[in-house]
This record gives C-alpha cells, sequence and structure tokens, in this order.
DNA sequence: AATGAGGATGGGT
DNA sequence: ACCCATCCTCATT
C-alpha cells in the first residue's frame, strides 16, 4: 500500500478509497522526478499489473510509452473554417477541409490477432468476410509531423506564466509508474500532454529547485512538494482530462456518459481512443456491443480483446465514468464549460440528473475555459460545408460519414442520427434530425450543389463539382 | 421502420 | 433573396 496523504481539497471524482491514495513522500518524489528526468523511459509498466511479482505482460512498445506520450497527436479540430477556436493541441489532419482531401496511405498498426491466441476464444470474430475489419484501414493511426513551431521568446513567456501547468505536465508520468495500478483515474488523466504538443515540446526534465512552491518559504524543504501541492497539480490534471473528456464528446458527438453510448458510440469512442493515444489498431468487432456492455468489461476483458491498447481503453473508460458522475454533469454536456477551481454551477439544479442526456445535448458554442475552447464552428456554415468538415476528419467522423469515392464527391453517411446531431449541434438545432438534414441535402439537387448518384444507394450522396473540390 | 422525394411555409440573416 | 428548419404526404426499400 503506498504512503498517503491527507486530501486537502482535492477529491477524484467517485474514486475509490484505495485510488485516492497519493504517493507524496520526499523521498518517492525524488524517486520520481529523477525518472522523469531520465532519458530512458522507466519501467515500461505504465499499465501493469497489480502486483511487482508478476511478470509484466508482453508490451512491446512500451519502453517508448514515456516518449509517446509526449509525441502523440491530438484530434483535429472539427470546424476549420472558423478561426475562432484555440484548442491547444495540433491538428492531426491538415487544417482545412478545403485542400486536405488527400490523405497519403498510412499503415497502421494493428493489435495482434486474438483469435490466434491459444486458449482464448474471443466472443466477437471477425465478421465472416473478414472485411468489415479492413473497412477501417483508412482511419489512419496518426503519422507524428511536428510542424508547428513557436518563438522561443513567446515560449519562455508562457512558460513564466504557465509554469505550475508545465510541472504538471511532467510530473504525471512518474506518478503513473509509481502507482502502476492504483489511480486508473489519475493515471490516464495525466497523461494529457496538451501543452506539450501545443508547443511542440519535448520532455525536459525540471529541477526540484523550480518546482518549490512561492508559499512553501518557510520552514519547509526547499526540495518537497508539498502535500497541497500535489493535490493541487493532481486537480488541474485531472480538470484538464475532464476537458479532453468534454472536447471528445463534443467531436464525437457522443454521450458523456458511457452508459448512455449506443454500440455506434462505441465504435467511434474506441477508435477516437485508439488514434488519440496512438494505439494499434483494435478491431473494432472486439468491441461490438452498446455503452453498459463496455461498461460491465473488466481491465482483463479489454486486454484480452486488445492486448496492446486494452490498458489504456480501460482506463480512460474509468476517466469517463468517473467524470459521469462528477459535479460538472449537471451540466449539459454539449454546452458545457469547465469549472475551473470550483466545481459548483451555481443556480444549476441537478434535475436532469441522468437518462435523457442523448435529448437533452442543445446545441452550445462549448467554450471551455483554461483548457481552451470547444471548436463548435460558425453557426452558418452551410450544410454542404459542414458535411465536408465532417468527411475531412474521417479519423473522427469515419464511422458517421465517409467517402466513398473521394474524386467524384460521393460519399456515405454511415450514422444518420449522429450526422444529424451533428449538425443540430452545430446550428444550434436541437430538434434537428436526419429527416430535415435530408431534406435540406434534397434541396441542392436544385441548387447544383449536390445531385443523385446513377445507381441511387441509401445515405449515399455525392456532391457536384466543383464543391467536392 | 427507415429512408427518399419534394411541396409548403415560415424564420432568420 | 437566400438558406435552411419544420412539417407534411407519398413512395420506396
Amino acid at each position: 500500500m503506498p504512503q498517503t496523504v491527507p486530501r486537502s481539497g482535492f477529491s477524484p471524482p467517485s474514486a475509490s478509497q484505495s485510488e485516492r491514495a497519493v504517493p507524496a513522500s520526499p523521498s518517492d518524489i525524488h524517486h520520481l522526478l529523477r525518472l522523469l528526468g531520465a532519458e530512458s523511459p522507466p519501467e515500461p509498466m505504465l499499465h501493469s499489473p497489480p502486483t511487482h511479482n508478476k511478470p509484466p505482460p508482453p508490451y512491446p512498445e512500451d519502453t517508448q510509452l514515456l516518449e509517446r506520450l509526449y509525441d502523440f497527436e491530438a484530434y483535429s479540430t472539427p470546424s476549420p473554417s472558423s478561426d475562432e477556436g484555440n484548442i491547444p493541441t495540433v491538428a492531426l489532419q491538415p487544417s482545412s477541409p478545403y485542400n486536405s482531401f488527400q490523405y497519403s496511405p498510412i499503415f497502421i498498426k494493428e493489435e495482434p490477432n486474438r483469435l490466434t491466441v491459444p486458449g482464448f476464444a474471443s466472443p466477437y470474430p471477425l465478421s465472416p468476410s473478414g472485411s468489415s475489419y479492413s473497412s477501417y484501414n483508412q482511419y489512419s493511426s496518426p503519422v507524428p509531423q511536428h510542424e508547428e513551431y513557436i518563438d522561443i521568446e513567446e515560449l519562455l513567456k508562457e512558460n513564466q506564466i504557465l509554469q505550475d501547468s508545465i510541472q504538471h505536465q511532467y510530473i504525471t508520468p512518474k506518478l503513473e509508474v509509481e502507482e502502476p495500478r492504483d489511480h486508473v483515474l489519475l493515471r490516464s488523466a495525466l497523461e494529457d500532454t496538451t501543452f506539450q504538443k501545443r508547443h511542440n515540446l519535448r520532455p525536459i526534465p525540471i529541477e526540484l529547485g523550480t518546482v518549490k512552491m512561492e508559499e512553501s518559504s518557510g520552514g519547509a524543504d526547499n526540495d518537497v512538494l508539498v502535500a497541497p501541492d500535489i493535490d493541487r497539480m493532481l486537480s488541474m490534471a485531472i480538470e484538464q482530462s475532464k476537458r479532453d473528456v468534454d472536447n471528445t464528446c463534443t467531436v464525437l458527438g457522443i454521450s458523456p456518459d458511457p452508459m448512455q453510448w449506443s454500440a455506434s458510440d462505441v465504435k467511434s469512442w474506441v477508435m477516437f481512443t485508439v488514434q488519440h493515444y496512438n494505439l494499434p489498431m483494435v478491431p473494432t468487432e472486439y468491441f461490438a456491443m452498446d455503452g453498459p456492455a463496455l461498461v460491465a468489461l473488466s481491465e482483463e476483458d479489454f486486454n484480452q480483446r486488445a492486448p496492446q491498447a486494452g490498458s489504456t481503453l480501460h482506463a480512460q473508460l474509468e476517466i469517463w465514468k468517473a467524470a459521469r458522475h462528477d459535479s460538472w454533469r449537471s451540466t449539459p454536456w454539449a454546452e458545457q464549460e469547465q469549472p475551473s477551481p470550483k466545481p459548483t454551477p451555481v443556480g444549476l439544479p441537478s434535475a436532469e440528473d441522468t437518462s435523457e442526456d442523448e435529448d437533452s445535448e442543445s446545441a452550445g458554442t462549448s467554450i471551455s475555459q483554461g483548457g481552451g475552447k470547444v471548436k463548435t464552428g460558425s453557426t452558418h456554415i452551410h450544410l454542404w460545408q459542414f458535411l465536408k468538415e465532417l468527411l475531412a476528419s474521417p479519423h473522427v467522423h469515419g464511422s458517421a460519414i465517409r467517402w466513398l469515392d473521394r474524386s467524384n464527391g460521393v460519399f456515405k453517411i454511415e450514422d444518420s442520427v449522429r450526422v444529424a446531431r451533428l449538425w443540430g449541434k452545430r446550428k444550434n438545432r436541437p430538434a434537428m434530425n436526419y429527416d430535415k438534414l435530408s431534406r435540406s441535402i434534397r434541396q441542392y439537387y436544385k441548387k447544383g450543389i449536390m445531385k443523385k448518384t446513377e445507381r441511387s444507394q441509401r445515405l449515399v450522396y455525392q456532391f457536384c463539382h466543383p464543391y467536392c473540390l
């Protein structure tokens, strides 16, 4: 049992008692910082089994995990046509949908086929034809491309302002190392590297001298992080993770409550998370289930389905589950503003507790504080432009809408409900549905923006030139 | 039941 | 005027 520290104004969202333990002794911190500063990552066991006696499962890539945590790309913003967003992440795809339609073929990593593992029979076998698996090859894993560089002076300036944040960012992985099993929530929360990505930073060791707190000039040892500071750091890290959850909700158009997810939502979430953390591709057949079923899976279940990505997926799901029950839940998720230090929304009765979250997703401007904005985009966007935006982010929306024939502007709406939901969110039309959306699309026939496909197929539309360019 | 086609109407810009 | 959003009927899958 790790050493614990008195809780002081920090309470992880519905974390079990075992998850509340925080390693905080000076030796721990020193050890962690040393590990952080070292170029070689610590034990490749970010998601190691509960006991240290047990040999770690094979995670071939985990020796580079720490590095990956600083490298992985963030999802792109869904509305490049608007410049109001300021998401502190590096766009995965080209930033504009109007010049980014050719994604180069990218080889993706794939989870080894668990069906070949002796002694394990997956309840979610590949489809008979095996074709459904390959259909996701287009959702390529991100290719690290650090094309964003900033002025060093600007960076230094911001470094000063955000010094606390920086410390959090760098300290987090160590806690994970030290607490491989516990702090499931924190483990994932602390994986956030928004700041690094924003500034194209490499992890650099933080000298303890710079970590000391302004207020702790008294008798406290300069080399010691006092408990409240750690609490504060963890709290901020969790806040960041909440923002990520929130952003992901908006981007994917799914509820923040995994229990509300449909099978399609689960698929989207799995794909997104795998992509987001640069994990090996997971056959979505293994997670062909709805939200409640997914929630019911144990970590072992996750690992069986995805030996390399399972732990992270499970940890991420823990975050979502926890966030669901946290204080910020009372805010309609589609327009959540992140409660910064004070998470108590005033005057907001928690009446709308559960159940109809899926329907309460009124559109919103979604501007979150602190960690950046949820890019919602302009309300005055045209439908055809919006559809192209979604099409331009196959890694995010590929399960909802995708190109069938890019060169001819033929696309298919795979999830009419979600596309309509996203459209309604963008246009601030909570009552939007596919019936109305499709009516608008059909208006394009007359306007020459779209046309009927030669062989009419359900949910398949085609842009006219030059709108498909 | 979900989707497609298209008329009618009204609102917002 | 334009672009939907909404509601509607009827046809098709």
